[in-house]
DNA sequence: TTGTATGCGTTATCAA
DNA sequence: TTGATAACGCATACAA
């Protein structure tokens, strides 16, 4: 049975082929500029390509992928988009994966394990091509790889590593060292350090930074100020644990010239705390923080932190992807890569050289 | 031919049905619990579920849509993610996706019209069920909607309104009002305004919401305290153009007790001029911002803003669209909605009583 | 240089 | 209560 003639739907390729009086198969070759395009007559081309524009021809995502597979589709699961790391890199990956035409089926997991599974199934279901994970901050286990590698997604994590899939991090050794090095620089000795949650990947590192810098310019890092941030499901928290940590610090009436922090978040809940207790930033105490993201450069003060480049990690977890997704289209071996990237002293208002008398008691 | 038995790809429902030694067809009806499973011995489908979950089978969502028409996907189309905005927005999106296991197909504008299209285009040939658009920061003309309407998909817009598509927004006019109301009540006479941009569809009503109540309690509105926020592409331009007029009005001698700023952005804006030129916030003025993004609770001082409830303005564009994609479904008619939401002050740190002597000259 | 035929994985209609 | 069959829109091997 026919379709009414005035208001159909969709104008598919055979519409194309009827109104232009060539085969489907030609059209199909014309509108793809498939090899065998070349024999086609130009003539022909020209005649197609106009009735498909005429008539507002787009071609099916879906059933181009039962034939060709694929999607054109990249899963894109984020294990909680609150956190403001996210978003640069959010930015990063839709930006690459435009220029290649693909779209990204975005995924939330609210920092919950089933709920991440439930998206894993989800992208699965509709074939994506490839997946980037973006872990800014909760463990995931080994499970979900299984289901990658049985079908040969090519994958990619941002801000974990694991060690059967490709990975985007910031070198947080580095990012540390450089953090502590500045304060020293500035000439302050007396520093306190709030440690990340030690769930977190990027904690570890970050302090051994700090203890390798401070070991080799001989600075004594006091273990009463070394604060530790407890684990939390929320990348937010970092805030009050930051303000709470210095308030308590602030009571036993320790002396310190500088707080590490060790991400933006804490650096600004650090901030709250010395500044409601009458200690002005950075007159009487520097603060750094981690990360750089968007909004550190508008608080008040402006935060001295660590950049961590954030949309190019984005970029470089869909170039490799990308990789993997070509090299499996041409039968190409391929190989998980474990990028690192550089991190950058980024200078602001809440850093100063240490001066006589300043001090926080 | 037959593939190779040990690596298939993926398995589909005939394998199911091969190894359970039913049909596909009992297997389709079967594992999707359609109508006629009613008729199906339980035995039966026992067996086909066992064995469709021990082959770990997975629907195919492509080759599902080619008869059903249904992709189970919603087009997502941001137009400046960057804005601070658009994340609390999201949030709220993705959640009321994943409640009825559609996945969003994500698109980021960067502002551009070109771009827009483009993704239009691409989440058309993707043939998603829906529609929505963020147009938080720029104008898009009706042509999008020709391709919308042609096709029958429903959509919603959040943060821009057309007369021809269903909408959600705050009631920025009684959010204007709610901000001036909160200054005079606690005291203030005579406060700067920074107006929004003109290009902004907010800013309009924000400013009605002003005059009308400064004419309701006969507050005088001095011109030379109006500011205007000049037209941007930028989503986060507020920052620099609020510090920018402010420090102009300060220079000018001008005398004021408080600001209303556009958003947040623009409120962060004037509280750094503000305190570059020494007058304390709020001790020496008051400042109010709109929107309440993430960090305005975070910022120093805490921002006394009125709150937009971002996270349920785009639960309520999901639920709009998810209507009309069931009206579609049971050939129902269904109308365009307009949804205009409560605004909400949040009472912070940047705004306080004007004191005698309270001055900023 | 172009057309015909087939199958991708599903679902819906009909028959058994 | 279940099975055979056709069709969705497209891309390709093969035929013409």
């Amino acid at each position: 049975m026919k379709r009414a003639s005035g208001k159909s739907q969709t104008v598919t390729m055979r519409d194309v082929a009827e109104d232009s009086g060539f085969s489907p198969a030609t059209v199909s070759i014309v509108l793809n500029n498939a090899p065998l395009a070349r024999y086609i007559a130009p003539a022909t081309k020209k005649r197609i390509e106009e009735v498909a524009k005429k008539l507002g021809y787009r071609p099916n995502a879906m059933a181009r992928f039962l034939r060709s597979k694929r999607s054109h589709s990249v899963g894109l699961v984020f294990f909680d988009i609150t956190d403001p790391f996210c978003m640069p890199v959010l930015r990063g990956i839709e930006n690459a994966l435009y220029q290649s035409s693909y779209v990204p089926i975005f995924a939330d997991a609210h920092n919950q394990r089933n709920r991440f599974e439930r998206y894993l199934e989800m992208v699965l279901e509709h074939h994506v091509e490839g997946l980037i994970v973006v872990a800014n901050w909760l463990v995931v286990d080994i499970h979900l790889l299984a289901d990658l590698s049985k079908r040969n997604i090519p994958a990619a994590t941002i801000g974990w590593e694991l060690p059967t899939v490709s990975s985007v991090m910031v070198d947080n050794e580095t990012g540390g060292r450089m953090a502590l090095d500045h304060l020293y620089q500035l000439g302050h000795r007396k520093i306190a350090f709030i440690r990340g949650p030690k769930m977190i990947i990027d904690s570890g590192p970050r302090w051994r930074g700090v203890q390798k810098f401070a070991h080799s310019v001989e600075l004594e890092i006091d273990p009463a100020l070394v604060l530790q941030l407890p684990d939390s499901f929320d990348p937010n928290s970092g805030f009050e644990g930051g303000q709470r940590l210095v308030e308590e610090l602030l009571q036993k009436k320790k002396k310190f010239t500088a707080v590490m922090a060790f991400d933006d978040l804490t650096a600004l809940g650090a901030i709250r705390a010395l500044t409601k207790a009458g200690v002005k930033v950075p007159e009487h105490c520097s603060v750094t923080g981690f990360d750089d993201v968007a909004f550190s450069a508008l608080s008040a003060p402006s935060l001295t932190t660590i950049r961590q480049p954030l949309e190019n990690m984005g970029t470089l977890a869909v170039n490799i992807v990308m990789d993997g997704i070509k090299a499996g289209l041409e039968k190409r071996e391929w190989s998980i890569v474990s990028q690192k990237m550089n991190p950058e002293l980024v200078i602001r208002d809440s850093t100063r050289a240490v001066s006589h008398g300043s001090s926080n008691d």
